[in-house]
RNA sequence: GCGAGGGUAGCCAAGCCAGGAAACGGCGGCGGACUCAAGAUCCGCUCCUGUAGAGGUCCAAGGGUUCAAAUCCCUUCCCUCGCACCA
């Protein structure tokens, strides 16, 4: 094959890799292994190039422990546990048009197939075969497929059971009340899918101030609500919507006044809720109600602000801090009549004043009033309130302190003390409830409310697991490092974590069949599976008991009586493969997925099997822009890989970005990728039809380009190491390329000692390449060598051609042609003649004392003037003196070592031929001050070591 | 607001941890070589000034430490991601 035909090519080692089932990997002797993951796909959708990414890294760092010799796992299997399936597939089965669209237009799928996208499982087989697998296979990814399987296979779910009840035995379990959205329509909790309006929507916990009143000559409560506790102590008065109903209900025993929509979402929350009688908020306009905190009576003013909807449908005034409640106690000041119409006292209101319980800077005593007059706003209209209001909100609770008669909280900033302070009232003065944000919708067009029910937790919060937890961060290898602080950071934050859902695919909870363990939440230790999940199909499902896995995983000891056989003959899989040594993942798992591994991993296993590490990956961008597969803005990997071949797509990927950083995708940089490519290609080709050539003819030039090479494989094997794909692609390709353009103008290609070292530096770098474009590598490297790049050894440093000289060497010849062509430039001539001078040797003498007496200018002066020759020479010495300062700070000891080994003028001597060619001009070398010395210009004396004089004319 | 990351020439981006070169690469642009021509390839230039390899001004903004700052410290501004029961 001579010309690039990525196509061709690519598809030729696929069906390779598959007849041959090189990937499948199994225990073998006593060889390394390296056992790496990525997240199982969510099949709801189809493969973008962004996960193409995300599978890539782990397979190039596969590819590269392979060359290292080690025995390597990748497997793969699909997540399918959860609603966002089902959601699917009920859209489409709905005829939903935005749902159609994508499936038709984006993904491709034709009319004839949409209907198998009918069942769950249907739906996720197609995008498993058609898109996924399909996608990973075209990419070259050496995985696996033998240990592929489902999360809702009965397996699977097996294993799932196993976990979830040892979880429960050691008491991480724990069954309580949580806030659920619920669809008071469909009377059942839905998902953010299933949501209409309110996606955003986020729970939020009023606290409810229980005021006391008497209605009808009885004691009632009226509960009003509210988000800043702290300023129970500033309440002046309240509001109630007038026209608004209300009910007198029963609530857990006590009599409640609150709005007939509170009732019934109080009932919702777990509440025991009874209504007894029917009123409208006019009922209580004009009565006065207790303070519970501070005892005071406080009026009831009507307001059509007030939103029977939300919270309790009572609301209380804190003029003194709420710009809103200050501009309606304003109006209703200014608004007689209609304080009189509900038979109120206009003087009472008139009375009213704010009253301040905290201080902050900026506002004045009473920072309400401060904040809306400052502002100009007179109306509770003004658009400009809403942000007047947030400003001081933010500020009261970031830097409010309360006032004295506040007690032990006196002095205390609201952010630090809120909490606190509610909870010391909490059961007396104060309840809580929960509301949404904002209004929720449902698809089915009905109301969303927050509801309470029954949930099983995992107990995060669990101080002991916290603490493995956070020993299983310290034992990681965090890529890159910064993530750690995440893990520890995401592992003290985790609360409880309802990890069990009403429906949707996947594993039931193994005591209560009603539930099924949520998609987090089965996803935790799942590669301990994959060691064992192409062979556990052998044993019958039921089979897979408790003490099945207990065996599995604790080996014999772990059971009475005698452990299955099986199970211990699978023990040998696992116990070979684990543990993961890296998790390859994206960085917005960090607060979740990749914690809930490191917790599940910290407590059911022993530290010897805990993740050894977990790189991060970054977002990727399509053309500057966030994809969308709903937007359609997406590429598939399929086109990407018939448009450019799997080896520009993965060469592209991996070297635009290291893994943990954003990337772009943007067609022309990929194209650029792929001329790069070809022209390697090419490149290569000839080579590999040259004749072999004679290592025993290598000179000056090879010997640089073999010592770059050894400089390139350390770099390039560092990088590997750490999962640097950018940095060690970049030295492979593009540094090594640099060295080699230099190395085409050096020498004569054709010589058989530049064939040689061509040949050498093309077999290392495919070796090195060979992870990112393994098609191309390996069928080159069969070419040249008669086996592929993956059949072969990494490539080690070979100290027969590390050196340091002639790699100095070679760059005083460099500089000297970059130094000639800026004068070349500069003067715009073109010369005929080219007179380099080095350096006299009383100037290395004062190199040498520069390099004995550092870099004091003073003090090399001082040594240097102590010679009665050279201080004959004046100026001239102390100005090469601070030159030479310079020359040595930027210059590390071994570069200099180098250099004094060089006799400059012969390596100008050497390179006279190269310049000359260069820059069509004769090249005369000499030695400044020497007896030969030509010098029309009086040049000669500018020299200075390894930086030589130069004359052009 | 909290947690994490970032702001480098027209664009992408390295350097920052371990201070010392107008600052690696790539793309784009300009000029040249090769060619009948195009493409491919190669060479040079691409902050400002400059007919001798130089000088000047630069790494979000401002201040500080230092002989020396893109790099260390402080302040400010801006951007991205996450902040949970969505996977």
């Amino acid at each position: 094959m001579s010309e690039y035909d990525p196509q061709e090519l690519e598809s030729k080692w696929r069906s390779r890799w598959r007849e041959q089932g090189r990937y499948e990997a199994d225990p073998a002797g006593d060889e390394e292994t390296t056992f790496v993951t990525v997240p199982y796909p969510y099949p709801s959708g189809g493969m973008h190039i962004g996960h193409a990414r995300t599978y890539t890294v782990p397979d190039v760092y596969a590819r590269y422990r392979r060359l290292q010799g080690d025995n390597v796992l990748f497997p793969i299997a699909w997540h399918v546990t959860g609603t966002p399936i089902i959601g699917a597939v009920e859209r489409l089965k709905k005829g939903e048009e935005e749902q159609l669209d994508v499936l038709k237009n984006t993904y491709n799928v034709d009319e004839d197939t949409l209907q198998d996208l009918e069942t769950p499982m249907g739906f996720a087989r197609h995008f498993i075969e058609e898109h996924y697998k399909k996608g990973m296979q075209d990419l070259g990814l050496s995985i696996d497929w033998r240990r592929e399987f489902t999360t809702n296979d009965d397996r699977y779910s097996q294993f799932i059971s196993w976990q979830y009840r040892t979880l429960k035995e050691r008491g991480l379990l724990e069954k309580g009340l949580h806030p659920v959205k619920y669809c008071t329509n469909e009377d059942q909790p839905v998902t953010t899918h299933d949501i209409l309006e309110g996606e955003e929507a986020e729970f939020q916990e009023y606290t409810l101030v229980e005021f006391g009143a008497t209605i009808d000559d009885a004691d009632v409560t009226v509960p009003m609500a509210t988000l800043r506790p702290e300023t129970v102590r500033g309440v002046t008065n309240a509001y109630i919507d007038p026209g608004a109903e209300y009910v007198v209900a029963e609530v857990d025993g006590e009599f409640w006044f609150v709005s007939a929509q509170a009732a019934r979402k109080l009932d919702l929350q777990g509440r025991d809720v009874e209504v007894r009688y029917e009123y409208s908020g006019e009922a209580l306009v004009g009565e006065t109600v207790t303070n519970p905190v501070t005892g005071d009576e406080v009026l009831v003013l009507p307001a059509g602000f007030v939103d029977a909807d939300n919270a309790t449908g009572v609301v209380m005034s804190v003029p003194a801090h709420s710009p809103d409640d200050y501009l309606a106690l304003q109006e209703a000041k200014a608004d007689d009549a209609r304080m009189e119409q509900y038979g109120i006292d206009p003087a009472a209101v008139d009375a009213i004043e704010p009253i301040p319980i905290l201080d902050i800077e900026g506002y004045g005593d009473i920072p309400a009033k401060s904040a809306v007059e400052d502002a100009g706003i007179t109306s509770s209209e003004d658009p400009e309130l809403e942000s007047v209001t947030q400003d001081l909100y933010n500020a009261e609770f970031h830097s409010g302190e309360l006032h004295d008669d506040y007690g032990e909280f006196a002095g205390g900033v609201v952010e630090d003390v809120r909490d606190e302070f509610k909870e010391a009232y909490l059961g007396e003065a104060f309840d809580t409830m929960q509301e949404f944000s904002e209004e929720v919708v449902c698809r089915c067009g009905g109301d969303v409310e927050v509801a309470k029910q029954d949930t099983w937790f995992l107990r995060y919060n669990d101080a002991d697991w916290k603490r493995k937890a956070h020993d299983a961060v310290a034992q990681l290898d965090a890529i890159p490092d910064n993530t750690r602080e995440q893990y520890d950071h995401t592992v003290d934050w985790l609360n409880e974590w309802p990890c069990i859902r009403n429906y949707g695919l996947g594993t039931r909870l193994p005591w209560d069949e009603d539930f099924v363990i949520e998609p987090l939440s089965d996803s935790t230790i799942y590669m301990a599976y994959y060691t064992i999940a192409h062979r556990i199909s052998d044993v019958p499902v039921e089979d897979l008991t408790q003490e099945f896995f207990d065996a599995l995983f604790y080996g014999a000891d772990a059971v009475e009586g005698e452990a299955p056989e099986q199970a211990l003959e699978l023990r040998e899989e696992w116990d070979y493969w684990y543990p993961v040594d890296y998790r390859c993942s994206a960085n917005d798992l960090v607060n979740n997925h990749l914690t809930f591994f490191l917790f599940h991993h910290a407590e059911l296993f022993d530290p010897d099997n805990w993740p050894e590490g977990i790189t991060v990956m970054g977002m990727g961008l399509l053309e500057g822009e966030k994809m969308s597969s709903s937007k359609g803005h997406v590429v598939l990997p399929g086109e990407a890989i018939s448009n450019y071949g799997a080896d520009t797509v993965r060469f592209f990927l991996m070297n635009s970005a290291e893994p943990w950083q954003d990337y772009d995708w943007r067609d022309d940089q990929v194209e650029t990728t792929q001329d790069q490519l070809e022209r390697f290609w090419r490149r290569a080709r000839e080579v590999v039809d040259a004749p072999e050539g004679d290592r025993d003819a290598l000179v000056q030039a090879d010997r640089w380009l073999l010592a770059r090479l050894q400089e390139t494989v350390a770099t390039v094997t560092e990088a590997m190491e750490n999962f640097e794909t950018r940095t060690a692609s970049q030295a492979a390709f593009y540094n090594l390329e640099e060295d080699l353009r230099w190395y085409r103008r050096r020498r004569d290609l054709d010589a058989p000692g530049a064939r040689w070292t061509q040949r050498r530096v093309l077999e290392t770098r495919l070796k090195l390449l060979a992870p990112f474009t393994p098609f191309m590598a390996n069928e080159l490297h069969e070419d040249i060598t008669g086996e592929p790049a993956e059949d072969a050894a990494w490539p080690a440093v070979d100290d027969a051609f590390v050196d340091e000289s002639v790699l100095v060497e070679e760059r005083l010849v460099e500089d000297l042609t970059a130094d000639v062509n800026d004068i070349v430039d500069v003067t715009d001539t073109d010369p005929d003649v080219v007179r380099v001078y080095a350096a006299a040797d009383w100037k290395y003498d004062v190199l040498d004392t520069v390099r004995d007496v550092g870099s004091d200018v003073g003090q090399v002066m001082s040594e240097v003037m102590s010679d009665p020759e050279l201080r004959e020479k004046g100026n001239a010495v102390n100005d090469l003196a601070q030159d030479l300062v310079e020359f040595v700070r930027e210059r590390d000891d071994d570069e200099l070592d180098a250099l004094a080994g060089v006799d400059e003028r012969d390596v100008y001597e050497a390179a006279a031929d190269f310049l000359g060619r260069e820059f069509d001009a004769t090249v005369e070398v000499y030695t400044e001050g020497g007896d030969d010395v030509v010098d029309p210009a009086d040049k000669a004396d500018r020299a200075q070591p390894y930086r030589p004089a130069v004359h052009i004319e």
